[in-house]
DNA sequence: TAGACTTATCGAATCGTTTCGATAGATTTA
DNA sequence: TAAATCTATCGAAACGATTCGATAAGTCTA
């Protein structure tokens, strides 16, 4: 492999002035810049990353841990924080923190390997980012919240694209609305049951609320609620079953379909989050959307700013965008039909 | 940041003993190997990768270039090269080589950041892949194809699965025939003409192929050609339509559906790729899927062994899986009805 | 107990780049 | 023309880990 002292010995110079050479330094003398940076070229010289990360501060290198690549989720906070990085110089590289993958974790961020780190998987021990952000690394993590110095959260607001979703739910006369939480532990499932409380709270009608039942956000537990609502409550008194992720919502289609229920028309559905298969389902299912291109935007931004500009700068409290209510077939009344 | 000079120190010991004694060596004393090794844990030593890369021949990374990380394919490789990887200490790390993005590639392969790479991207430069094979960095590329020594391809067989849903649709009873291929100028679209000839010309059926379409891969295309298709030939004269890929195949399904031809019975339709839309269109489109896991997997295996064995035992010929048909309704006959 | 081996540790060189201070030589200033 | 100022280049010291050949001890053989 060409090395700059390579380079430098056939250029007739030491291997320093060589290095200035090549960034296009003025001190070195025209005739001998270009003799220097043409014979690096014929020979595709490149200079070895790994000596020069060691000797410079900066490696102008972002890590973004994932947990896996698949969905379209990831792929557009990936675009998002590609165009942000586009002219700044930075790259961002991605590793898979997947199943007991510690190894994209250590070789990334604990190696320093990057500059700063974006941060989108629920189950990356928060400890470890932690003590990870002491040693000065700055980190970004997207859709959960960590207090700690150095640390910067991007996310949605989960009770607030609840609220508006139920609030649509009550404009278009839905009277009874049943939700379907997820897991106890699952702080969006909390923020998004929140946001429904605090709408069916504002609104003056009575008997809106028709029941809240704990599901396990699986395809599965939605579609046993929905039998339970209606062992519970007979078919003709929910008008809306709104439940907190799309995969319980589309149980509770499914439910609802195979003992004949009309979706939009005698009962409303409506997800969360605008998986892929929402907009495939049939009915094609109301939910409510995380902007990821603009999360993954200002992921990037807050990195570079924090790598460029003064931290002092940053924001030390989570910065939340707003959710996107996204209408589809399945709360709509006018009449559903199959085929294409 | 702690270094091994700091553990060292610490501990009493030099650099080079306490470099010896954190990978466990039993040339250290066992109270001396333990004391050092509790020292660095205690101040959360981790060593510097840049500085052990740029000394150590081996990185241990594995660079995985893609266009982007968009849909289901890019993710089930991954899957595969995790499961390959997962023991034997390489860790593959993921470089979008999207819109421009120079970025990655220079960083990742040519700044020698990985020992090896795999490349599923067909834009990235055959010419700048070869010029990095030569200095040395094996490569693994998918779905197509580069005869370079350090190259290796891994690809599916698109003649053969063309030919095998050729062959599923002339047994189903699908006599009249169209295909639609893709742009000149793909070598894909080739093959999978070439399949769908081959399958034709094997049967002694006659007028089974009701006329090759020149597409360019849009939905948009499928739709426009097969309204010529119905046009030239009038509607009940083709019984199915091959489109070289699955948008053109769903082009090809509104269309028919637009003018009332009810596909499966009236007209089948089947496409290539199965990417996800495909099984959410209604109905189901039958298509060509690859198998994109075991791809991955063994393009991590055959990178792994191009690291660790004797190159010569590798193949020289690029690596073809058959593809997998992916029948769904497009092609049946069963009356198709709309709903959930 | 001198010589041969082991054992435990260390020092110095190395990987390839960058950077800082030094040094000649050329040029200007007083 | 001696001193001051540039200009173009170089040498050496980093960066942090690894590795190889010393080097002291301590253990064993004859």
């Amino acid at each position: 492999m060409v090395s700059l002292r390579e380079v430098a010995l056939r250029a007739g110079v030491s291997p320093s002035t060589a290095s200035i050479a090549l960034r296009g330094d003025k001190r070195v003398k025209t005739d001998t810049r270009e003799r220097v940076i043409e014979i690096a070229h014929a020979l595709g010289y490149v200079p070895n990353g790994s000596a020069r990360d060691l000797k410079r501060k900066s490696k102008q290198i972002i890590g973004v841990l994932l947990h896996d690549l698949g969905g379209p989720f990831y792929s557009e906070v990936l675009r998002g924080i590609q165009h942000r990085m586009h002219d700044s110089g930075f790259t961002p590289i991605v590793g898979c923190s997947a199943p007991g993958n510690h190894g994209a974790l250590t070789r990334l961020l604990l190696e320093q390997r990057v500059d700063g780190a974006i941060v989108l998987d629920p189950l990356v021990d928060k400890e470890a980012l932690i003590r990870i952000a002491r040693r000065g690394l700055p980190i970004v993590v997207l859709d959960r919240e960590i207090s700690e110095s150095g640390i910067y959260s991007v996310m949605a607001n989960h009770e607030q694209g609840a609220y508006h979703a139920t609030q649509y739910l009550l404009e278009e006369g839905f009277r009874s609305i049943a939700f379907i939480s997820g897991p106890d532990d699952s702080t969006h499932s909390k923020a998004r049951l929140a946001g429904f409380c605090r709408a069916l709270a504002q609104t003056r009608q009575r008997g809106v609320c028709a029941g809240i039942y704990a599901g396990n956000f699986t395809e599965d537990s939605g579609c046993e609620i929905a039998y339970q609502i209606m062992r519970d409550q007979g078919r003709h008194r929910v008008d809306a079953v709104f439940a907190a992720n799309d995969e319980m919502a589309l149980g509770v289609m499914k439910a609802f379909a195979d003992v004949g229920v009309v979706i939009g028309q005698e009962v409303a559905v409506m997800g969360f989050d605008d998986i892929l298969i929402a907009q495939y389902a049939r009915p094609a299912l109301t939910t409510v959307r995380q902007p990821m291109y603009d999360i993954g935007y200002h992921a990037a931004d807050l990195i570079c700013r924090a790598l460029v500009q003064d931290r002092s700068s940053l924001p030390t409290e989570a910065v939340v965008f707003p959710m996107q209510l996204v209408v589809r077939e399945s709360t709509k009344k006018t009449t559903f039909e199959g085929g294409i």
